[in-house]
DNA sequence: CGGCGTCCAGATAGCTGGACGCCGGTGCCCTATT
């Protein structure tokens, strides 16, 4: 089996070395596995699906948020031997989407690009049951649990696509994604008894560093400054609009190549913006985060966060567009407390009762189980927000999905108002995870221990000792910081605990003599070890 | 939650300080107008 993976790599791709990781996703995948994979951008993660899908009978099918990023992806296949890759989407003609349907129906092509949202449609569905894809792959599947819960809604759905086209194998690919966002993206997709596949996180060319500021003014300042004196190119990540506008004017005014980059700005100027990053052509793009899902441009020095992202694994998603050519870049973080407040802000949402109730009655006054777009015709309020209660009801297991995709009330009906209380404290439960990950990100910028211990830990892949490559190893206070091995005995990471007040959760790392736990209802919340043992607060479960 | 623009009062010729209200991120899709 390796020898045809290679092979067909090989002669088809001109891929002459595929790696472990890469090998093993593969050959999960050609057992009829379902893989979740966790990979660095920039290591293959394409391949892993490219390859086996000439291997495989009937056609592929290849979820992707951004149609940009399809695009990209469509024309490397077309540069390579391999059969064709089409999309279907919005952007494109009407009689394009119909040929791309075509060439998939009479197996022309093989690779069907589609967002999220196409699969919301039962004709898409219809037509896709038609040509029988037997790989369905979910790339940046991390947005399924980011952007699925409320911005991008359908991401939810696709677990449910997948049932209805009689569940091919499934593959979920992602360069970042934390312990519970990967059972998050396992449990969306009703991916079965999947294979993990996770590749080394740790990126020993990034040298990890935080500067802290009192006010506002100081802190642009030397934002602006130190831009001007880094290596370029780099990428400079602000928090609002008004920001991005403003960092690039001051650095264009000192003479750098700048531009901003985020949502509101037209589309022709961000393909120009984009195009002119990746020829060099600039050397620095601030951006909010619109920016960076599929850049794959090696040389990038520096990413510098003028403010810090709502987690660490928004901040590590960023930070790890610099340094691809594994060269020295920096990841520097200008971190003022009050800047959290914004993030605060923007996770935040509002409970909205009204809707859950209507949407709980839609479905139970539906004759069978109701889609999705017949609770939509029944409520009549914008899809997103019927989605959110939707989900926000299946997680609070009022209501439970069909194999078609439709809900129905769970065995028994608790009534419109228990309902709504059930779901209040789901969404609390949401609420609370929130805000702990933006104290996460907080902890990251204030800890005195080794920043890339910190980093790798809550993701699961703790290093023995200080990295001996960011701004805390080089003040020394790292190694006043260190783990103790007695805490690392008595609850290592990933184990079950259970807190006497605050109720169940699981371990994910330890330092100094901290440990940070993930609640079940609570979050992210990091305990003082002499406190627990003095208090006899933790017990395995 | 915090920054920023606006307005007004008060002191003085164009400026300062404080109160107050507003605004803030991510993409797809589809339809009605230019």
């Amino acid at each position: 089996m390796r020898d045809r993976l290679r092979r067909t790599a090989e002669e088809t791709f001109g891929w002459s070395d595929l790696s472990p990781e890469q090998l093993a996703a593969m050959e999960h995948l050609l057992d009829g596995r379902d893989t979740l994979v966790v990979m660095p951008t920039g290591a293959g993660k394409s391949a892993i699906y490219q390859v086996p899908a000439l291997l495989l009978p009937g056609p592929t099918v290849v979820v992707s948020p951004l149609i940009a990023l399809q695009h990209d992806q469509a024309a490397q296949i077309g540069d390579s031997e391999a059969p064709d890759a089409v999309a279907v989407n919005s952007a494109q003609r009407r009689t394009d989407s119909e040929r791309s349907w075509a060439a998939v129906g009479s197996g022309d092509a093989e690779y069907l690009f589609l967002a999220p949202e196409q699969l919301a449609k039962d004709e898409v569905v219809a037509e896709l049951r038609q040509v029988g894809p037997t790989l369905f792959v979910v790339d940046e599947a991390h947005c399924i649990s980011v952007w699925g819960h409320d911005f991008r809604p359908d991401y939810l759905r696709l677990g449910h696509v997948v049932e209805q086209l009689g569940h091919p194998r499934v593959l979920a690919l992602t360069a970042t994604a934390s312990q519970p966002v990967r059972d998050d993206i396992v449990d969306r997709l009703g991916m079965r008894d999947p294979a993990r596949v996770v590749a080394g996180f740790d990126r020993p060319e990034l040298y990890l560093e935080v500067r802290r500021f009192a006010d506002d003014d100081s802190k642009r300042a030397a934002v602006v400054d130190w831009t001007v004196a880094a290596d370029k190119p780099g990428l400079v990540y602000a928090a609002s609009r008004r920001d991005t506008e403003r960092y690039a004017a001051e650095l264009a005014a000192r003479g750098i190549r700048a531009a901003a980059f985020h949502a509101g700005i037209d589309r022709a100027e961000k393909a120009r913006v984009h195009e002119r990053f990746l020829a060099d052509e600039l050397d620095v793009v601030v951006a909010t985060s619109a920016f960076g899902m599929g850049i794959d441009k090696p040389n990038v020095r520096f990413v510098a966060h003028a403010s810090a992202p709502e987690s660490l694994d928004s901040y590590y998603q960023q930070i790890g567009r610099a340094g691809r050519d594994e060269r020295r870049a920096d990841a520097v973080l200008f971190y003022r407390p009050q800047d959290l407040g914004l993030q605060r802000f923007l996770t935040a949402r509002r409970f909205d009762a009204d809707s859950v109730r209507e949407v709980a009655e839609a479905v139970r006054d539906h004759e069978g189980p109701a889609s999705p777009q017949d609770v939509d015709r029944e409520v009549g309020h914008s899809h997103r927000r019927t989605m959110r209660s939707l989900d926000l009801l299946y997680d609070a297991d009022v209501l439970r999905p069909t194999a078609e995709g439709r809900f129905d009330l769970g065995r028994e009906d608790p009534g419109t108002e228990e309902a709504v209380d059930r779901v209040a404290g789901e969404f609390e439960r949401r609420e609370r995870l929130g805000r702990s990950r933006i104290e996460i990100m907080r902890h990251y910028a204030e800890t005195r221990s080794c920043r890339r211990r910190y980093l790798l830990g809550y993701f699961g892949e703790p290093l023995e000792r200080p990295c001996g490559f960011c701004d805390t190893c080089a003040a020394g206070t790292a190694q006043e910081h260190t783990t103790s091995a007695a805490t690392d005995a008595e609850f290592p990471a990933d184990t079950r605990v259970r807190h006497r007040e605050w109720g169940s959760g699981t371990v994910v790392y330890h330092e100094d003599d901290r440990l940070t736990v993930l609640f079940d209802d609570l979050g992210y919340r990091t305990l003082s070890m002499p406190a627990v043992r003095r208090g006899r607060l933790l017990t395995r479960e």
